[in-house]
DNA sequence: CTGAAAGCGCTTACAG
DNA sequence: CTGAAAGCGCTTACAG
């Protein structure tokens, strides 16, 4: 491979100047930078990544860690770890991914070899032990997600609290009192994940508030076993006249449920959800939902961290996305009794 | 943070002692090893990947292209990027991800740098302008999918080619002679994916050997065109007693779509298919199928690279895994007429 | 506007 | 069994 040396002889200039030129730290003259931009073309020289790296103390790399849990909904995790690769590389970083298997310890080696410029944390939990991992880091981090101690710590994530209460407030108005919810898979919950407690808080919390009853059903993250629960439930609990389905399996399998039990949506039973934008294009899920926006997310979560790097000083930022309800009509008033 | 240098001196010991017993590239005396790993642990040192590399010309990085496509199947590709991670990671690797935007140049841009030691290419098409790229590569790579030319290109896939025969057979041996065959997104095949074609020439190939017909139906990637164009087929082709579905947004509607036309499976119609792992633990898919497993080929593609990286003049293999068919019960003797 | 030189933090032949 | 030194390929103060 050439080298800035190589460069630099075919150019007939020193090895500085060639530097210069390239990153125009200096002020080159014209016809010394057209020799250089030859002597370049000629050569196919590229600077050597890790040469650079070690004179700068800059890598141009950000580090994903994403543990890809099982149960998680594949589209989901895709749209963000696709949104911040190419968020990334907009603003040119590369993008090295860290999955589950080595857990923190992949932060750790990442950080202190210095490999990285900054992290990307996701499925942040509540109470999230990679996060003390972060802290030490002398890298800075932006977490996708809010853990329960987010001090100085800066997070992107949609506001799911609000999503909830939206949900509710929205089937509320309608004039439903009684809710069936479908949760996310239990593994979720006692994996701590954030997104998943704040979600199920906000329902809970709201229904209260305004006096509706809500009943939960724990969505499985097993197919068959998560179609039994849904029809199971509807069963036991006939005074319900809408469903909220934070489950993202579950959704695909709803319009068939639904139909064995001869409900008709909205007529019947108002059904209303939360999933990712990539899901709702890649299968038929034809109801009133918020749209999650891993790319808006991710987008949001590179910017910072990009930011971070070259003004590490700056206060944490905690950055929610308000929810936004696409109205697929179905929903509508509560069935007479 | 603390370098190669400030752990000698810790330990009383030169650089390169320090060096050797990092690599264990030569006999240190034990209590000298003993001193250094002490040093190492009370200074917390970690050495320096830009430095390491820029002396050894190895970055112990794995470059992963991905376009991912819209059209294709989320969990389908994640199984292959989370395979590749933990694979490599498995062998001492990390893993680069270069996402579609950025296309043909971003493989230049990666191995020209000398950023990565090898690139591992996804949804090889069968004529890749990528693979130029790549031959003009001073790093090795390996394709996950087989091109038109595979001249001195290490190759892993799964065998399309007998997968979409043993499908067919498997009808054909049950007695099914007029089978509806539906497609790939169309845009796939537009996109020159090596893995659609292939599977959809061994399907019409061998149908004709057997004397069997094939109704094809190109498979839409937005969901409601696709259960519409399920349905007029089944009725444009009344003579059809089989499904053979290679397309997994499909799967998921297709329970629906039968039963709205009051046929059961197997008893009316057998359907049989193709889809990831991942994909069958997900959602309810309760069909004879074809797995296709990304972890496995992933694992192949990685060791394959692993083992080009360090001796890059053994000759270029491709290895192709063997199908294997998983009975569901969902295909029996054709009904009669 | 440009060059010579030091330095980033490692590894590894060379020497003992 | 260990050390001193050169070198990997860049960048950037220092000097002119």
């Amino acid at each position: 491979m050439a080298t800035i040396g190589d460069v630099a002889k075919y150019a007939g200039v020193s090895r500085s100047t060639v530097s210069y030129a390239l990153s125009g730290n200096r002020p080159i003259k014209p016809e010394t930078r057209d020799r250089i931009q030859q002597a370049i073309q000629v050569l196919g020289f590229t600077a050597n990544a890790g040469a650079r790296a070690l004179a700068t103390s800059k890598t141009w790399i950000m580090g994903l860690i994403v543990p890809f849990t099982p149960e998680e909904f594949a589209p989901a995790t895709l749209g963000y770890v696709l949104g911040v690769s190419e968020s990334a590389r907009d603003l040119g970083y590369d993008v090295l991914l860290v999955t589950r298997k080595e857990g923190d310890s992949g932060i750790a080696r990442i950080t202190e070899s210095g490999l990285v410029d900054g992290v990307i944390l996701l499925d942040v939990k509540r109470h999230d032990d990679r996060i003390h991992s972060l802290r030490m880091a002398r890298q800075p981090s932006v977490l996708i997600g809010i853990p329960e101690d987010e001090t100085s710590m800066d997070c992107v994530d949609l506001d799911f609290f609000a999503a909830g209460r939206m949900l509710v407030e929205h089937l509320h108005a309608l004039g439903h009192r009684a809710v069936l919810f479908l949760t996310l898979p239990e593994q979720l919950f006692e994996q701590d994940l954030g997104y998943a407690w704040r979600f199920r808080e906000a329902v809970s919390r709201t229904s209260a508030q305004l006096g509706m009853t809500v009943h939960e059903v724990a969505g499985d993250s097993e197919p068959e076993a998560r179609a039994r629960e849904i029809g199971a439930a509807l069963d036991r609990y006939p005074d319900v006249t809408a469903l909220l389905a934070h489950n993202d399996g579950a959704l695909v399998d709803l319009p068939m449920v639904l139909q064995d039990r001869n409900l008709r949506v909205p007529q019947d039973l108002s059904v209303v959800s939360l999933f990712p934008e990539r899901f709702g294009r890649m299968f038929s899920v034809p109801y009133t939902a918020i749209e999650t926006s891993a790319t808006a997310v991710a987008e949001r979560a590179v910017r910072l961290l990009a930011q971070r790097i070259e003004r590490p000083e700056t206060p944490a930022i905690r950055e929610l996305i308000a929810p936004v309800i696409i109205d697929r009509g179905s929903s509508a008033l509560p069935r007479q009794p």
